[in-house]
RNA sequence: GGGCGAUUAGCUCAGUUGGAUAGAGCGCUGGUCUCCGGAACCAGAGGCCGCGGGUUCAAGUCCCGCAUCGCCUACCA
């Protein structure tokens, strides 16, 4: 609808300047949008005011003249207003609203979707926690934000590839296989020295444990070389086993699991160290190799490779972006906690220097969670190794009430996680608000065939019997699905999506509390129980992108 | 010290990229139920959009300064 009207606009717009009324070059951009007050119409544009500076005339003189010449073949206007300093307001036929309700019968499943990005390649980078213990809560946010960035991607259009990158090389991993071992030591009666650096974890005296079940005290004896290498692999092996297992449950598929050790592998690393050396954006100083990132607004230069030779993790990472560009992505999407904003000047000088222009990469920073109990925090430190996991989260609160918490805030902005609130079966969880809201319409669906009703399609009723105000409002809420979705998808704010949700279950429990569905009227019925069924398939399209369920019974 | 971000109702937060009289949920006060699912609905109270300047037809939104809070400030990853 708001395309068509922007259509209209252009139309007019070109001709006034055909005509000499208006004086302009290219066509400027036409903002159309949805007025808070109702009495302001359906929809209103500013472009009038726009012009006004531009033309050096008066806004609502404009305004009249694009009015008229505005050529409206299909009658979609009921009324055009012009109103305070220049807006002009525009008044959608009635009929034209509930004709949009055909494309919501028509598309079904895929109603919402676009074909925004089509022909596009879109790679998400997600949760890419280091495999050196379980995922806690923190990981959890980031992990349903790419998750449902990149569901909304693909339903405008986009063709999207899901990745894990995993931090399997450098010092970490050391010592991971160090503390694993300690605790083996320990279990076979050593004394040992676990120092505050090891992984303090509960999870680390458990894999030595397994390690013993299928060993035995083989280790005990052998030198510490073979032991490390064996225990650090079969930690890395068994933790990314338990991430990905996790991940699972809480509905969060990838379709690749990157190793950084792949980088090293075929020279990546080095390869592009040359390349960025011979394009002059490093230099030598202090027996290390520095990347010029200043050259790009970092505030200050980073090292590359140290002292010792060794590459560090930022070369590592330029080499795996270049890798994702060489497969072929046009954007690159990476989500990151909010403690890494620091790293994202570096991360743009690294693909800058790579020939690539800002778009081609997008950060998504997800802030902390706070995770509550009752009000309470619950303390979540890493140090002590007492965190709350996500496996336990989800086996609490479960799984749709989890993702839905996780979305109901901007992703940059702080996040209080009350595990009894996100339990709670009641008006304080939206999640249930919404679900209710489906569960209902499918209960009256039942009933409707209980009693013989056909569930209709748009051919099978009479747009007459919509009369209600409400029912325009809920038609126009419905028709703004396409809209919100794609808006979510230019911007990457999944959280738009829960808003929209819980107006349009509130529209839709407020109207279901006035007016009965099923009635002694069968035209009326019929019209109505079409209504309630569109609202339900925007509800499940909805849902379904959160990665949330919509039940038919709760 | 420098950098980044935040500051909107009692609380937790939206605010469609600069639009008309600033919204939602919770909480609070008062109501609705013979009826398709009360996990619902309706009404009301509640605001110096942190403070001060600026930009323009128009500022919660953009720019500058100040205050408060958080994060970053490794030859760790």
């Amino acid at each position: 609808m708001k395309k068509k009207l922007i259509e209209l606009l252009e139309n007019s717009i070109r001709t006034c300047s055909e005509k000499g009324i208006l004086e302009i070059g290219e066509l400027p951009f036409i903002e159309v949008e949805i007025p808070r007050e109702e009495s302001h119409g359906d929809y209103s544009c500013t472009a009038s005011m726009v012009l006004a500076s531009s033309q050096g005339r008066n806004p609502r003189k404009i305004a009249e003249q694009i009015v008229e010449n505005i050529h409206d073949s299909n009658n979609m206007l009921a009324k055009i207003e012009i109103a305070g300093p220049g807006f002009i307001n525009f008044f959608i036929e009635k009929s034209m609203w509930f004709a949009l309700l055909k494309e919501v019968d028509e598309m079904g499943d895929r109603y919402g979707g676009s074909n925004l990005g089509k022909g596009k390649k879109v790679q998400v980078e997600f949760v890419s926690a280091n495999p050196t213990g379980p995922l806690h809560i923190g990981h959890a946010r980031g992990a349903v934000i790419g998750d449902v960035v990149a569901n909304i991607l693909e339903s405008t259009g986009y063709s999207v590839f899901r990745e894990y990158y995993i931090n399997d090389a450098g010092t970490q991993m050391d010592v991971l296989g160090r503390s694993v071992l300690l605790r083996y030591l320990e279990l076979l009666g050593k004394e040992i020295d676990f120092s505050p650096e090891c992984y303090q974890g509960e999870y680390v005296k458990e894999l030595a444990g397994e390690i013993f079940k299928e060993y035995g005290d083989e280790y005990l004896a052998k030198g510490e070389k073979d032991a490390m290498k064996v225990f650090t692999d079969y930690a890395v092996n068994s933790i990314l086993y338990g991430i990905k297992e996790d991940l699972n449950t809480f509905g969060v598929v990838f379709d690749c699991y990157f190793s950084e050790k792949e980088l090293y592998k075929d020279d990546g690393v080095t390869k592009l160290l040359a390349e960025l050396q011979e394009k002059g954006f490093i230099y030598e100083e202090g027996n290390a190799l520095w990347f010029k990132t200043t050259d790009f607004g970092d505030e200050k230069d980073r090292v590359v490779v140290r002292e010792n030779g060794e590459p560090t993790y930022f070369a590592a990472d330029i080499a795996y972006h270049r890798d994702k560009y060489s497969r072929g992505f046009d954007t690159v999407i990476d989500i990151w906690g909010a403690d890494h904003h620091g790293y994202i000047p570096r991360m743009y000088a690294g693909i800058h220097a790579l020939g690539k222009e800002k778009e081609a990469l997008k950060i998504i920073l997800v802030q902390l969670v706070s995770l509550l109990r009752a009000g309470k925090p619950v303390s979540m430190s890493t140090r002590g190794g007492e965190f709350v996991t996500l496996r336990e989260v989800v086996d609490e609160v479960g799984r749709d009430a989890a993702r839905y918490n996780f979305l109901m805030r901007r992703s940059d902005s702080h996040l209080d996680f009350d595990l009894e609130l996100a339990k709670e079966q009641s008006n304080e969880n939206p999640v249930y608000y919404v679900q209710y809201a489906h569960a209902r319409i499918s209960s009256i669906m039942r009933l409707a065939h209980e009693r013989d009703y056909n569930i209709p399609g748009f051919g099978d009723i009479d747009l007459k019997f919509l009369t209600l105000p409400e029912e325009i409002t809920l038609t126009k809420e419905i028709a703004r699905f396409p809209e919100v979705v794609e808006g979510s998808a230019r911007v990457l704010e999944p959280h738009r999506l829960t808003f929209y949700l819980n107006e349009l279950a509130s529209l839709f429990h407020s109207y279901y509390n006035k007016n009965r569905v099923i009635s002694d009227d069968p035209g009326l019925s019929m019209a109505r129980l079409f209504l309630v069924k569109s609202i339900r398939t925007v509800l499940k399209n909805a849902l379904r992108l959160l990665g949330v369920s919509a039940p038919e019974r709760m």
